[in-house]
DNA sequence: TGACGATTTGATCGAGTGATATAAATTGGC
DNA sequence: GCCAATTTATATCACTCGATCAAATCGTCA
């Protein structure tokens, strides 16, 4: 717990069934049923527009299973977003990882940094524009941050506090010169905040591009753009508007 | 109404009551007595969140009151959306105004394009993250993006289409050389998403960057980060990763 | 002043909500 | 086979929702 909320993206815990003194086999199984059900409606519908009946009737069971083993819809709601903070840590993984060992060592060439941002960048437009589910997951975060709920306390301090901590670090460290930390938190943010063109902004944007599809070619195209905001923020040490 | 729907942002149109043969004094105060209230509760809860008597309340009125003057409480959630886009297009005319003028000429240098493409982003800025009611209706934009309602074509038609269409054109017109549409686009519309940050996530930038207003100092360091932005788009007309 | 239509109100309807209760199956470890 | 955990099915509770109706009120004009 502790370790998990100081690394960015930290590893996921083992979630406790409510009542499992003996393990029975199906238990889990539709525990997971629910669970994928209820992300999905959430994410779609929000937590008023969801209802249990829908999300049982989703999961293919019982309206009464899910207060079962949940307890209520607001403790469902919390273990969506606890799952989708999971899924998502796993997803970026392979790109966290090598950006916090290097910032970790205290010292590193701004070249280096400079690749690790791209890097993370690259994987956050991958996870988020390219995955379908990922796409769910960011329509569930971007109502709670909208209008916060019994979930914001914790994807803010999982999710946004880590993640936009590590990218201000790296922009910081690939810019050599340390500018000040409130404006390379600032960058981070906005930075990150250009992802929600294609996640929330799907549909717009995909309309805008006139895009029927978006796969691995519109990916590229997202990127690139990415990359070149990457680079111009990191070339641009002395600034003075 | 054509010329509305022609020209961005556009001037709004005068609203007819639904059955007014008589004049009534009363009747078209307490109209957008609702309609304010409306889209304040909206905004913060949603179409399903936000319930008619919370709304009459708000408003200080009983609740038939929103359905004898709106019919419903989906063409009110409608009439909240027209509302929205009629207001925000008056807060920005001063800065649309001149760049539709200098792209409707045909052409023009390119430092006047930049210069035009800074302002907008600086107006959008300003009346986005200064403006506490145009974060409100932020957030029921970001609703409606996220989860298609009713209001969803409008908004399109009206807002994102020629919104990120004069941006893109700017930008073309900047970087003097077209280097294809597709990415002028895409471009416009990362640059556009970058206000989200602190719109729809005002909360989460708010408390990452330690602020605990938001007032002229925040929003100037913002518009220096999106001109950078700006300026980065537009030097780069040699692009290739 | 009286009449009439526009406006506003209190009360209520049917539908849907989350949660709970109960009883009967089904399952798996001992 | 026994027993406890799990799952199903059904029913119900108290509550809120949007919508509707008759009645009351208001402003204007005859």
């Amino acid at each position: 717990m502790e370790l998990a909320r100081r690394l960015p993206y930290g590893p996921r815990m083992a979630q406790s069934p409510p009542a499992n003194r003996g393990t029975y086999a199906k238990s889990s199984e539709t525990r997971s049923l629910i669970l994928d059900a209820a992300i999905v409606a959430f994410a779609e519908s929000g937590l008023e527009g969801a209802s249990t009946r829908a999300i049982a009737a989703a999961a293919g069971v019982n309206q009464p299973l899910l207060n079962y083993h949940f307890g209520s819809k607001d403790a469902l709601y919390l273990e969506c977003a606890q799952a989708i903070l999971e899924r998502f840590a796993d997803g970026m993984a392979a790109a966290t990882a090598p950006a916090v060992a290097f910032l970790a060592q205290g010292q590193g060439d701004r070249a280096t940094a400079h690749d690790l941002l791209r890097q993370l960048m690259d994987a956050l437009v991958e996870t988020l524009v390219m995955g379908e589910e990922a796409a769910l997951w960011a329509g569930f975060v971007a109502r709670e941050m909208n209008a916060p709920g019994d979930a914001f306390a914790l994807l803010y301090e999982r999710l946004w506090q880590p993640g936009t901590e590590l990218t201000a670090q790296l922009i910081r460290a690939a810019r050599g010169s340390d500018p000040g930390s409130e404006e390379a938190r600032l960058d981070a943010l906005l930075l990150i905040a250009n992802m929600i063109a294609f996640t929330s902004g799907r549909r717009v944007s995909q309309a805008i591009m006139g895009w029927n599809e978006i796969g691995a070619e519109q990916v590229a195209a997202v990127r690139r753009s990415i990359a070149r905001q990457v680079d111009a923020l990191v070339a641009d040490t002395s600034r003075e508007n």
